[in-house]
RNA sequence: GCCCAGGUAGUGUAGUGGCCCAUCAUGUCGGCCUGUCACGCCGACGACUCGGAUUCGAAUUCCGACCUGGGCGCCA
């Protein structure tokens, strides 16, 4: 019976293992193999003289990366790694891998992020690439658990949609039948007609498309976003919310993921402290203006240098609130005593943007005139507009970028190293 | 979209006009080796993105194409 290679102690005795060969050290008359399984790593020692014919043959077989399936006794040996090993009554070769490989699993020689990802299923048997979707997987489960605790429904809503519905980004054409359809940018308008329903909370994590042609170390061309949206809620509540949200997937991602984490050589994971500063946006351009010398007025978008000098500023996560209404989407809120500053914020990591959100308009004649404001046409959006003639809520949310939060939490200098396979401006392929 | 950098064995690199039928490492293959853990030692194998130009001579200079990385813009 197979047993993970982490199970494996001095005190098992007799064990099965299958695994990837890692590594073979042929010194003579002792041949040392590192069998690696998802769990971990064993040394299995073969002493020439001593193991079988049909072992001996079936070494011979073997080449590195291919699939062995090894049975033998457990030995407590200082020596070795872990402070045991298996010597092979048995060692049959399950499947031989190829060679020459097209990347170096055992990361003696470094291999470029773009060969990485032309061979991800290679590159992802390396314990450091493992380790990043071991605590990817921990943080979706994370979020779902803290949500699920709170009483939100999860919800999956339309990819495929049929007119650019929020302005600002580019969309993906497709060809839908007879018809022109787009990939969706964000589940906004949909989170927001299920407050209409009467939801009351929701999320989805889903996949974002935007066909941005930037080529930077932090956008994809499909993200994976979670998305909130909460009833009878203002900015401030779902801001809580997502700061909350935020250090509950730390903390659990450094509690659950020891091993993972110590594999990406991360000795202590830093939990952010909650609450975050709140720091409203013509203080950020303040700082920014200071810190750049640049002349940043109030009104501009927050640039990458200004993004940059206010996270050095600031040190730690944070929120920027109290945007200029005419630099935010026409469904955040503006507030009643200014309407030229409205409920949105960011939430930054010294970084880089993570999330944003508002407090949403939910008054029909508000959102008709914010969206023409926009110089958009409320016509071309009626099925969104409809839900708030028949009693739309007040309500809240925000969307949160999955692969930025792995990326700012494990210190990835790349985006891409926190997707199995990307798709940015130039791959589409594996 | 603008700008910058780059493309040399499977992988990562050195090489800025002749010293290069190309360096080093890793890998693969063969040989030696019973405690390795980046095992060691000996030997072999394997590459200049493509097209054109300049030149006695081009991996190296120039032009074009293709491909890639990065910065910025843009980015719910």
């Amino acid at each position: 019976m197979r047993i993970p290679i982490q199970e494996v102690t001095p005190e098992t005795g007799q064990a099965e293992v299958i695994g990837w060969v890692h590594e073979v050290r042929d010194l003579g008359g002792l041949t040392f193999f590192l069998i690696r399984d998802r769990t971990g790593i064993l040394q299995v020692t073969v002493p020439k003289k001593k193991v079988s014919a049909e072992v001996l043959s079936a070494i011979k077989e073997t080449s590195r990366e291919s699939i062995v399936r090894v049975s033998g006794v457990v030995k407590a040996i200082d020596k070795a790694p872990g402070g045991r090993e298996l010597v092979p009554d048995t060692f049959e070769l399950v499947c031989r891998c190829a060679s020459p490989l097209p990347l170096d699993v055992v990361e003696k020689v470094p291999a470029d992020l773009d060969t990485r990802l032309d061979a991800r299923f290679l590159d992802a048997r390396r314990p450091r690439v493992t380790a990043v979707f071991q605590v990817r997987s921990q943080a979706t489960k994370a979020v779902c658990d803290y949500l699920f605790s709170r009483g939100f429904l999860t919800i999956t809503t339309p990819k495929v949609v049929a007119a650019a519905t929020e302005g600002g980004t580019e969309l993906f054409p497709i060809a839908y039948f007879e018809k022109e359809a787009f990939l969706n940018q964000s589940p906004q308008l949909y989170k927001q007609m299920m407050m209409g329903a009467g939801f009351e909370k929701v999320f989805e994590i889903g996949p974002i498309f935007r066909a941005e042609e930037h080529n930077t170390t932090k956008h994809l061309n499909e993200a994976t976003s979670i998305d909130v949206e909460v009833s009878f809620a203002d900015h401030h509540e779902v801001m809580r919310l997502l700061e909350d949200l935020v250090v509950h997937v730390y903390r659990s991602v450094q509690e659950t993921c020891a091993g993972p984490l110590d594999a990406l050589e991360i000795r202590e994971l830093a939990i952010p402290e909650a609450p975050f500063d709140r720091l409203p946006y013509a203080d950020a351009i303040g700082i920014a203006a200071k810190a750049t010398g640049e002349p940043i007025q109030y009104g501009d978008d927050i640039g990458t240098v200004a993004e940059k000098a206010i996270g050095e500023h600031m040190g730690a996560h944070y929120f920027i609130t109290d945007w200029p209404t005419a630099i935010k989407p026409y469904y955040a809120m503006p507030y009643e005593d200014d309407p030229s500053v409205c409920k949105a914020f960011d939430l930054m990591h010294p970084r880089m943007e993570l999330s944003s959100g508002s407090q949403r308009v939910h008054q029909h004649d508000l959102l008709v005139h914010q969206i023409q404001s926009k110089g958009l046409s409320p016509e071309s959006f009626a099925f969104y507009l409809t839900p708030f003639l028949y009693g739309m809520p007040p309500h809240a949310g925000w969307g949160l970028g999955a692969e930025r939060l792995i990326m700012t939490m494990l210190g990835l200098g790349n985006i891409r190293e926190a997707v199995l396979f990307p798709r940015d401006r130039h791959r589409l392929t594996p």
